[in-house]
DNA sequence: AATATTTTGATCAACAGTGATTGATTTCGA
DNA sequence: TCGAAATCAATCACTGTTGATCAAAATATT
């Protein structure tokens, strides 16, 4: 009723009622789009092509289907997916930096988790402080580490606990390394983050480890997010793929000793 | 209802479909899933084979288990494969008793672990508080669901957390219903658990709730494990497949009140 | 108004998804 | 351990879908 008084219609207008139509069904069909637009299969399909191109909905033999990645899963998968290369050399050279016997904080983020990827396969024996349920999930397989999970409220985007409990629980710690993530990276700033509690748990990660260790892939530098969370100076070191031209001197004058591991695009090294 | 008006229809929307059953349920046969989803059992054997190649479950004779469980750690697979329909329908006759607003604690375990697929396509919206990481990662990514996991240190067979952390937070909060499952029940010692966190954990949930509902799969009944957790005292009540013969009566005495979801093997009502 | 651009619908050969059939394989009960 | 029943993989024919191409129609541009 509704969507046939809207037959004959612009593109604009038969997508939008195309996409109500996702939204409310789930799947649909190519048939039974034709039919309700009143447009022919020929041009359905194309709209389902670009939809599909723009992310909206998945293509099928016949039709498509909308997809409902939860909003978390799909943030989160998405996030994973970024910059994999160089994640992966960044938390190969991270993990590279802790000796059995460690009692290493990490945070969250997935650059962490491609730190917890390497530590599981790793042969060091480690004392983990976490607050990523993944990370802990991955790391608690492991007969060679103690894991520890921070509590309290589990966030949905980024699957980490904070608040009180976490902040209270963590003041009991004593790290020999602090492993920290962010969304931003600068001098004047220090390791930024878009959200508080992350900013939160980071600093006092920070704070209650002997030696604080960034890791950081080449776009978020000289970036700052909403929240400053570890001020500049509480740095050691720094883990990135590439530093950018310039930086080198003033990091050495911060005295961050840096660690560059370039992605290996192809190839790599034993 | 809601599969079967999806039904015949294009390949995504069924797979994904029975993805979901698959989610709920924890495993799904052949022939079941060719009737809900009105497809011919060639069709669906060849969308298991095409999940089971994305890893997303695994095969088997006859139909395929869930694999949202971390490829390690063995034990916990299997028991979770153990009695599952039992630990299906408890779970969902347990999670009916849910309310939106409710506080709810839950610890471990794979019946626990059932109850937390229930409740992650249900419609309540909750509070819970958990020891099981599992259980976390699986709920923190629904909206209507807010998490909070009890910190400390994850055990590896179980992916539970424990110990003082946990024990010190759970202190702090007051629920409205705790749902706990156990290795053993007996009218004389209550819940008995192999593990003491377990156990300790499980009292203080049971201490700290209104109203403790116990989950028992018919072979855990007249068996004590190790050490009592909740004494029977404490039980409100009981979500069982089948109660032995006899038991009723002591039930009764011990002003137990029974709820009885026998596990349904073929058919099931929408 | 004339022309360029985009959108649409029709046609058709190639193709993918489905269900039925078959004979081999596995499972389960006796 | 054996045999019956269920399940499986492989194959085939059928149907509906697809993408490509092209001409007509609608729309925008000059």
């Amino acid at each position: 009723m509704d969507s046939s008084s809207a037959n004959r219609r612009n593109p604009i207008a038969r997508r939008r009622i195309l996409r109500r139509e996702l939204a409310v069904r789930g799947a649909v069909s190519v048939a039974e789009l034709s039919d309700i637009l009143g447009a022919s299969a020929a041009t359905i399909r194309r709209d389902l092509d670009a939809l599909a191109r723009e992310g909206v909905l998945e293509r099928a033999h016949g039709g498509a289907a909308a997809r409902n990645l939860r909003p978390a899963e799909e943030a989160l998968a998405v996030r994973e997916r970024k910059d994999i290369e160089e994640k992966q050399s960044i938390a190969h050279a991270a993990a590279g930096l802790l000796k059995s016997g460690d009692t290493v904080f990490m945070n969250d983020g997935s650059t962490i988790m491609a730190v917890a990827r390497e530590l599981a396969v790793a042969e060091v024996e480690l004392f983990v402080v976490t607050s990523a349920v993944n990370v802990a999930h991955l790391l608690a397989e492991n007969s060679r580490l103690t894991v520890c999970l921070l509590g309290g409220f589990v966030r949905r985007s980024s699957l980490a606990t904070s608040g009180t409990f976490a902040e209270t629980m963590l003041e009991q710690f004593n790290a020999d390394v602090a492993l920290l993530s962010s969304d931003g990276f600068s001098l004047s700033e220090g390791l930024s983050y878009a959200n508080a509690d992350d900013a939160s748990v980071s600093r006092k990660m920070a704070l209650r480890a002997k030696r604080c260790v960034a890791l950081v892939t080449s776009p978020k530098f000289e970036w700052n997010a909403r929240l400053t969370g570890v001020p500049i100076g509480e740095v050691d070191d720094l883990v990135t793929d590439a530093v950018p031209a310039g930086l080198h001197e003033e990091l050495a004058e911060a005295a961050i000793s840096v660690i560059e591991a370039p992605a290996m695009r192809a190839g790599q090294a034993a």
